[in-house]
DNA sequence: AATGAATGAGGTTTCATTCAT
DNA sequence: TATGAATGAAACCTCATTCAT
């Protein structure tokens, strides 16, 4: 790899970085190319000349946490063998992935929010991979009789959304006085104690 | 009521209405006060007479989504007796108050994506008041022995976040074929079916 | 007088106070109509039904100030006989009335600023009325020997933009510690001592 | 100097032109952006990109006129000698900067109007530093024996707030009718035969 | 005479994007 | 590749003025 790619590729990945953050806290519409391109130490038409235009950003920003996911997932889920070892460590692995990166959560909360129709195929491939990999555990589980029969989307619906949930109203729960007690003193990460709940529930809730 | 009151809420409820559109599909950056005036067929300097700049407009249509939703809430649970009871209800009462104010999922999923952490007070207490709900009555079930010990709010994140993922990636999953089949046949409302498998799930899940 | 009459001059009285307050505060372009219907604890639409758009208003509250001030000093001035006198007294009462109208000052220094070329005919009249009384006492100190020959209307530049200097910059030296202290401590009001010594250096420069 | 720094420079100074004349005619209310950019032959967003917004533009073209006169002033005054001397060069170098940069008076006469209190502290002390000159040549007079005992302050307003006045009256003065003929005959420029006559004023009233 | 609602033009500011060097 | 300057469209907001009651 020369050291021309090298410099390139730095280059990028810290305008990726600089744009996810941003995308993350402020959505689309509210993420600034200034911003962006002085959190990444770089000129404004750098962007522009190495990725094209805010869209573009987005899209490829959306490809490369989500996709990354979803690879990672995959094979961590093709060791195992029983749908409930594979259930239970598909939930600690999105705990785990949304705690380590931050800007997953928000920026998936918004897409869903916008209703993502102008989502590029390809990042609506690499959100259908994570969807499948749950539902088809789900439906192998039932199939092998371990798991009572439901509709895998909406257990992986509860799974993801309640993750999500419960990342995405951390600072509004710690921030305000109002909430009961109990709530206030969660934390905002989900990996431990949390995930080791929801998957406490989510098997009692599916299994047999 | 005279004249004058009658045609000022009626300019009022068409702001609101046209706002809540608004944020909900573009979110408070792109929400256009432009297209919220034209929608709701008002001058625009009339939301500014009336109501105020943007971020008082989206703070008054929170309050009117969010503390509605949490009064009628509260109201119907009161007139019920045993957890299970209403632990059923209240899950049914967010379904179909989801599906008739379409506005409230998107805007709750952005406020958790941007951290809401700068919410007027009021909204922060109506968002507070929903929770409560859904963690007395888990407490109280837990209290009463019918229910097993649990961290309520992760509960209600499940149920609540399992609802507005549903809801939310309905269009998504509508329009593009990569997604599993099973999952591309199923509907955007919660109310029926999808509800009542959530509630199954959750009943199985939290019943001793 | 009728009581409607009374009614409608008190209402007229309170719009211009406080049309005079707001064009001496913020200026012309600064004043609002909201704010001086406000503060004349009136509805706005009755400053049109009354007296018209913000120019009118303009004009009349300037003719209100300055023709009022011209009428009083060319009477206090006629009762007197020497020019020594005649000039003694129209700098007090020049300065009197600057304490007592705490809108004259700045109205006459936006109104130069501004080259004042759009004015009235009827301004420009009160204010020729106010020139014309003290360059007369000076001509006529001349013609009678006791004053030395000047240009009179240099010497009323003197006395009344140095009253307005005076006036105006009490603001900037009370509120910055960046003046010499001798300045910072003077005050703001011009009779007394001020106009006493002002009295003094005109004195001993066009006394022959 | 770089070809890019040439360019910059050659912006800022026709966006600070043009922003002075604005200010001086209109003031800072009256003064139009759009306008200021028109003039200055550039686009208007870079009078943000360069300079900041109206407030800031306004504090730069403040600094630069009259802390650039204060500069020259205190310049010339160095060199010279007894106060007598000095004085009488200040008053001619105070006339001559009027009339050399006619946005000077209309500034301050408007600063002035509006109570300048919310100026930043840099203008201030642009502004509080010619004050000083003139003050300090009254005190130093005074000590010396040949002046007598003043308030230096006040002097300065007379000499500084008559040419104001001179000045800044000259455009009413020549436009209407009403006005006595020798005053209608005056000019508007300070230096020369106006600035000679305040002198002798000035000498005569505090000279002992 | 009085009120509150309404209007439309125009003001300031921002921002994605491109250009010249 | 990289930079700083430039652009133009459009966003938010204000305000003098008028209307309907």
């Amino acid at each position: 790899m020369t050291s021309a790619t090298k410099k390139r590729d730095n280059t990028i990945r810290s305008i990726l970085d600089a744009a996810a953050d941003s995308f993350a806290q402020s959505g689309f519409e509210g993420a600034r190319m200034d911003k962006i391109a002085a959190q990444a130490g770089i000129n404004k038409a750098m962007i522009y000349y190495h990725i094209g235009d805010k869209k573009a950003l987005y899209a490829r920003v959306l490809h490369d946490i989500i996709g990354g996911a979803a690879a990672r997932f995959k094979e961590t889920i093709d060791q195992l063998r029983t749908p409930e070892e594979k259930l239970k460590t598909i939930i600690h692995a999105i705990a785990l992935t949304m705690d380590q990166h931050p800007c997953l959560a928000p920026i998936m909360l918004r897409e869903q929010a916008s209703g993502g129709g102008n989502l590029p195929e390809v990042i609506a491939r690499d959100f259908a991979g994570i969807i499948t990999i749950v539902t088809d555990i789900l439906d192998q589980g039932a199939r092998q009789g371990v798991f009572i029969r439901t509709t895998p989307f909406i257990v992986h619906a509860m799974i993801t959304g309640g993750m999500l949930f419960y990342k995405g109203s951390f600072p509004i729960r710690s921030r305000h006085i109002v909430f009961p007690e109990a709530v206030q003193k969660l934390g905002g990460d989900l990996s431990g104690d949390v995930a080791r709940e929801i998957e406490k529930l989510v098997l009692k809730a599916v299994k047999k």
